[in-house]
DNA sequence: AGAGATTTTACTATATTCGTATACATTATA
DNA sequence: TATAATGTATACGAATATAGTAAAATCTCT
């Protein structure tokens, strides 16, 4: 009889329903994505949809814990590798940028604009966002690899650059891209590393 | 009492309607987008804009127009320049491609698919398009740059191509983006140069 | 001050979207 | 085959959003 599942499968028109939301919400925002038309594109119909999620906003909630949750996995895995903290920092801003493609600011933007309710969720996940961080400082911290800072604004300066990673106008400077990354990365370590384990320091 | 005008000057606001709502069109096509967002992105009233145009349609024919119309003159200058017609069909291909970015299938798509009014009037677009690009090959021929072949033939190759172009998986395969487009290029030139004028032929 | 442009506010008719109810079709499996 | 589970089609009412208009207030020039 099937019965539980065994809670693996996942219903393969939850599964299109999905990344066909996905696709459309990180395109367009949630607003102007409509149930009609993500059901239509997943090939679903909207009784389906209804059967999985009670509204709009639940599948949208559902799709940011999915990325949340792997922003979790990823950074987890980054600090498990044995390698260097700086290569770990390089890793961690590398994805960063591949997700910020999807998550500019304009799409986070269009999405906090009109719908109050988002607001509150987008808050919600900065501040789980943060506190992985922190954790992830903490640790880094604890074995010497950077400074006693407060992890906040370290959190704080990360993004910061980030969002200078993001700035198109910045990037066109840089003939190489890549160079472009490394010196942003270099910039952050000089800033972080503790002073023992600094050599060019005045 | 600054009159007419004297045709010149276009009002401010109309063109910060008309340059927003393009952005906006581009982004998310003519279903998505609102009145009243292009108002409140333009910083002008929802008066100011049904002083302009009866409607949003209007403003969208308005706009594609304005591409077309800049299509034409691209054509007619590059026509126009001394160079080899195979230069000349480089800068066009060029041309076409800095459009596709913007003016990709999938937003093409978007517009056409659930507005049918849009439908006649990306015909009449293709329709005066074509007609100009017919002329285009045809003085080409009259020069003696190209093959006696029918001009509405060339133009279906020559589209085709530039899908090829505008293929993410297929330019994948060169590492060098500018290899890949001599490559369309000059396999789109071996197909159509008159048989004097080929070198390379078996 | 005075004319034209622009905004603000308020409003209505229309269209869209949401979410549900019902009846029907498909698939899988025991 | 019988029995569920899963999905579809269609229609529907209610809430909401949008288009487009009207009239009065405000701004911006000269």
């Amino acid at each position: 009889m099937m019965a539980q599942d065994f809670g693996k499968r996942i219903s393969k028109k939850k599964r299109q329903i999905v990344s066909t939301a996905t696709d459309l919400f990180t395109k367009h925002g949630l607003k102007r994505v409509t149930v009609e038309e993500i059901c239509q594109r997943a090939g679903a119909s909207k009784m389906t949809f209804y059967k999985y999620f009670p509204n709009k906003m639940a599948l949208f909630r559902h799709i940011m814990n999915g990325m949340i949750e792997d922003g979790y996995k990823k950074l987890y895995e980054i600090d498990a590798i044995d390698i260097p903290f700086r290569e770990k920092m390089q890793k961690l801003i590398q994805y960063k940028i591949e997700l910020g493609s999807k998550m500019n600011r304009e799409f986070i933007n269009e999405m906090l604009g009109p719908v109050p309710e988002t607001m509150d969720f987008w808050q919600e996940i900065q501040v789980k966002n943060c506190q992985l961080f922190i954790d992830f400082v903490t640790k880094a911290q604890g074995r010497g690899d950077i400074r006693k800072m407060r992890p906040e604004f370290i959190l704080a300066v990360f993004n910061k650059l980030l969002e200078l990673i993001l700035d198109e106008d910045l990037r066109k400077i840089y003939t190489d891209y890549a160079e472009f990354i490394r010196e942003v990365n270099s910039f952050f370590f000089f800033g972080i590393l503790p002073v023992e384990k600094q050599e060019h320091r005045e």
